[in-house]
RNA sequence: GCUCCCUUCGUCUAGAGGCCUAGGACAUAGCCCUCUCAAGGCUGUAACACGGGUUCGAAUCCCGUAGGGAGCGCCA
């Protein structure tokens, strides 16, 4: 039978890293065995419920570029068939009308708390076939009192709860729209899912979906329940950090595959690989191997990551994604993509972002310099403008304006002054960089261009020598 | 409170009873390389939660304890 795999988001909050990592192991999931990944929206709380949610989670997904086969499918399309299922139930008898108020249940509950024991519904309702003048009732499902449910996880192993410790849940609600636990046991069902891969928050719901299932008369799928992500600081995700929605890290300058590769190896590992292409991800990945305990989010490995990504891709095709974060900061560059493959080719390995890609490669594209005091200070002396000229006149007489000859020219020229490479080049570095950091001098005098290197020379050697301090 | 789950360096992890003097990665410290910053290379600091068993032998199996988490809604 072929793997039917699903991630089932609910639009209540914003898609963010934790949703990710589920989806991401589902789709892995379907794509190594050769299945079928379904996306569907959970937006049964049509209060809480927002189109925004449900933007961030299409979008975010298309980003990642983890592309559902069948969806996205959204359940408040479904009602019907909902309400068909239990109609089905009510007439087996597999399900009842409850008319207890929220009144009555409160009271329930605090007696139960009271009485230190678990809060459950106490099937008041259970074996009653009249009803209640003026109050819309509910329908619960019709839980087995007796015996055990035994998920069989494949993270966790076997997993037993006594029925007893379930009470009859609430399948459709008074104002006639059915509730989560019993939307999820319709749609795996109908959609045929075979392997349910969620957070192992969801583990104690489980018993009650299978038990749902079996008064269906259909199987129940595998289950695999995966561990929750934390903060860095191990307490549980917040906005603060890493709670935030997956397409802030586009924003941030990540790479899609980066965050991507990151997530795989929170509570997954394949020997000591560390870094991996989305290909060695499919042919890797198993559900199985997936551990039991939480992890910690930790962003300065997915920093790490992102560089070492960077490193790995095809310039040309990270150039899209430089030119918006070029644009994010409010540049525009006109350069042709070939020099921005360029600039990718020469900044990877000192950017962990694409965002500080483009802070530190600005200098090359905006039209009005600005010299950091600091470096002018430490560089742009009576000595450093000394070199300035001496270079000014010998770059001023390159024939071909190429990186091969612009290095032999800097070196030559530190050479005829007797003095180190660095004695020139930083100097060089500040007047045509702004700062006292940037790429090789060679690379960037042949990005810049013959022109806006002169100049830019030129506009240094006007300035009055600063005296060393 | 009850039920269920979890526990190896600061963090992510390797580890299926002897291969473990517990390996790798991020971070961190030092060194090398070097025109700056990086990248890269080398080296170091650093962990089996605790207590009992079982076994010739336990990070690995069993039982407790402690700590952490989730669930117990007309939320998903």
């Amino acid at each position: 039978m072929p793997v039917v795999t699903r991630f089932a988001p609910s639009p209540t909050g914003l898609l963010h890293i934790g949703g990710v990592r589920t989806a991401l192991f589902s789709w892995l999931y379907a794509r190594r065995m050769g299945g079928k990944f379904i996306l569907r929206v959970e937006d049964t709380d049509r209060e809480r419920s927002t189109d925004e949610a449900v933007r961030v989670i299409l979008e975010g997904m298309e980003w990642l570029g983890l592309a559902a086969d069948e969806g996205p499918y959204y359940q408040t399309a479904r009602f019907p068939r909902y309400r068909e299922v239990i109609d089905r139930l009510l007439a087996e008898g597999k399900a009842y009308r409850c008319y207890a108020t929220r009144e009555e249940l409160d009271l329930m509950r605090a007696e139960q708390m009271a009485r230190k024991e678990k809060p459950r519904y106490d099937g008041r309702w259970r074996n009653r076939t009249d009803t209640r003048p003026g109050v819309e009732p509910v329908v619960r499902f019709k839980n087995p009192l007796e015996g055990d449910t035994v998920v069989e996880d494949l993270v966790h192993g076997r997993v037993s709860f006594s029925n007893a410790e379930l009470d009859d849940l609430i399948i459709l609600r008074s104002d006639g729209t059915p509730t989560y636990n019993f939307c999820v046991v319709v749609d795996d069902m109908d959609m045929g899912v075979t392997h349910v891969i969620r957070g192992d928050d969801h583990l104690n719901n489980t018993p009650r979906q299978m038990n749902m299932l079996q008064a269906l008369g259909v199987a129940p799928p595998v289950y695999a329940h995966v561990p929750m992500i934390l903060g860095p600081d191990g307490a549980k995700l917040s906005k603060r950090h890493g709670a935030v929605s997956v397409l802030q890290y586009e924003q941030d300058g990540y790479l899609p595959q980066a965050l991507l590769n990151y997530l795989v190896r929170l509570g997954w590992s394949h020997g000591d690989q560390e870094i991996f292409t989305i290909d060695e991800m499919i042919a890797a990945f198993d559900i199985a191997d997936v551990n039991k305990a939480a992890s910690a989010f930790n962003p300065e490995k997915l920093l790490w990551l992102n560089q070492q990504h960077l490193m790995r891709a095809e310039p040309a095709a990270v150039v899209p994604a430089l030119r918006a974060a070029f644009a994010r900061q409010g540049l525009s560059v006109g350069a042709s993509d070939d020099v921005l493959a360029q600039v990718v080719l020469i900044q990877r390995e000192r950017c962990k972002t694409l965002n500080e890609m483009a802070a530190n490669s600005a200098f090359f594209f905006s039209d009005a310099l600005s010299i950091d005091a600091k470096a002018a200070q430490k560089h742009l002396t009576a000595e450093g403008l000394g070199h300035l000229a001496a270079l000014e006149s010998v770059l001023g007489a390159i024939p071909v304006w190429s990186v091969e000859a612009l290095q032999q020219t800097v070196n030559a020229c530190a050479a005829a002054r007797g003095v180190g490479l660095g004695k020139v080049a930083q100097p060089l570095r500040v007047a045509l960089s702004g700062g006292a950091i940037s790429p090789p001098i060679d690379a960037t005098l042949a990005i810049l261009g013959r022109e806006r290197s002169m100049s830019r020379l030129q506009a240094a050697l006007q300035r009055p020598p600063i005296a060393p301090s």
